[in-house]
DNA sequence: TACAATGTTGTACACATGTTCAATAAGATC
DNA sequence: GATCTTATTGAACATGTGTACAACATTGTA
């Protein structure tokens, strides 16, 4: 289509040069908002280097102009993504001064909110949890974000083990459970969206919570065996 | 390497050629298991047709003789993937005239066994979620198996409301949570067997089913409202 | 105005991808 | 033994991939 051969015309097209130049900080970021909607555009696999430039209306060049490579800019929007899902938790649990039970609730809440449950964005989330062992970049931010998340809900459990004076309660180990729970519900509503509605979800997680205080707890303690 | 160019040549090699004809269904299993073991050594991604072939012994046109696409390859890999698990969980918990307390223990035990938890098959298993909306001959699969799954925790947990006389018990939802549970810790492992032991992963399920008798249950009822 | 620094472009490159297809060989049928 | 069916091969094709790079455009500074 174009032509490349003809030694008349300029390689480069001057009337579509350059239009806006921008600072990088502020480039980098609209190119990270470009890979996202191409992420729920086209999946992990059907984003390419030339579809993020086009979904930013930039030139297939610039990318590596700002970022090492493309697992660079790929690791580094799963990094933005993190950060936005664990600041809107931490808001939920962490204001209004809330007994630990209220924090709980909080956070099972805000979990299940409608931006959180977008089947597009879960998808996306999805094919970055199956890159995270092959992609190191990956896989470390994942680690930290998986921490911080947990240790939200470390706090929470903690104080209702005290408030309640259960002893030896292994309030890390109830973490993972209760975070498995809600991870598992959220993986799951995003490959089938109509299998349970989000109050349903809410529902099953208060029951968790529910359970532990009815008697669970015992389980999590340091004595518990077999 | 090969000299194609040269006219003296046969462009076929008499000497690699054909050593061993097979009937098609033993040859398409035998592609569906380098399919796995490709799966596991180079990640979803990696995974290409010569990759593939090379790891079947074979040429680069056979997948598509015995397959419709690679698509369809991948599509009736997971199937089989698919089946063997579910074999494994139906045979652990239907068998020996458990109780239904007993066939919920059967199946956490058997979920957290050394082949569930290779955190490669786990992550074979990530990527083909990460598919699950963008391959519809994923999605049927999943949907599919998906509900055997949580049909056998709906009959052991429908015994046990039975057992226990809860009025109104929803085991439907109630298998949804378990199965929710399971699939969480099952990721996490996946992505960080470092996180918790397979003891403590049986833990928490047993956990979740204690705290469910000990006054969890009255959330799954009809009547429960938020 | 001249110059340096750098954001931006689009072509080029080397390679990988899934699929097609004529050629070949093995086995079955008559 | 001749013929038909079909499993198997490997080259060819069209397309897509991430990255590199020279050319160009814009900005800031002297």
């Amino acid at each position: 289509m174009t032509p490349t051969t003809n030694p008349t015309q300029s390689a480069h097209n001057p009337t579509t040069a350059n239009p806006n130049r921008m600072e990088p900080n502020e480039r980098k970021q609209l190119l990270i908002e470009a890979t996202i909607r191409c992420l729920k555009k086209y999946g992990f696999q059907g984003t390419s280097v030339r579809k993020i430039c086009a979904e930013a209306g930039v030139s297939v060049g610039l990318i590596n102009h700002h970022y090492a490579s493309k697992d660079d800019l790929i690791a580094q929007t799963y990094q933005q993504l993190s950060d936005i899902v664990l600041q809107g938790l931490a808001k939920a649990c962490q204001t209004n001064q809330l007994s630990p039970r209220e924090q709980l609730s909080a956070f099972i809440q805000q979990s299940f909110t409608q931006d959180f449950l977008d089947p597009q964005l879960i998808d996306v989330w999805i094919t970055f949890w199956g890159a995270t062992r092959s992609v190191s970049a990956i896989q470390s931010v994942h680690d930290k974000s998986y921490l911080a998340y947990r240790h939200l809900l470390f706090q929470a459990l903690s104080g209702l083990a005290l408030e309640k004076g259960w002893q030896g309660f292994n309030a890390n180990l109830a973490a993972i459970s209760l975070s498995a729970l809600l991870d598992g519900l959220w993986l799951e509503s995003g490959l089938n969206p109509h299998n349970f509605t989000p109050e349903q979800a809410i529902q099953m997680c208060e029951a968790w919570v529910n359970g532990l205080v009815a008697g669970a707890h015992q389980n999590y303690c340091e004595a518990w065996s077999q």
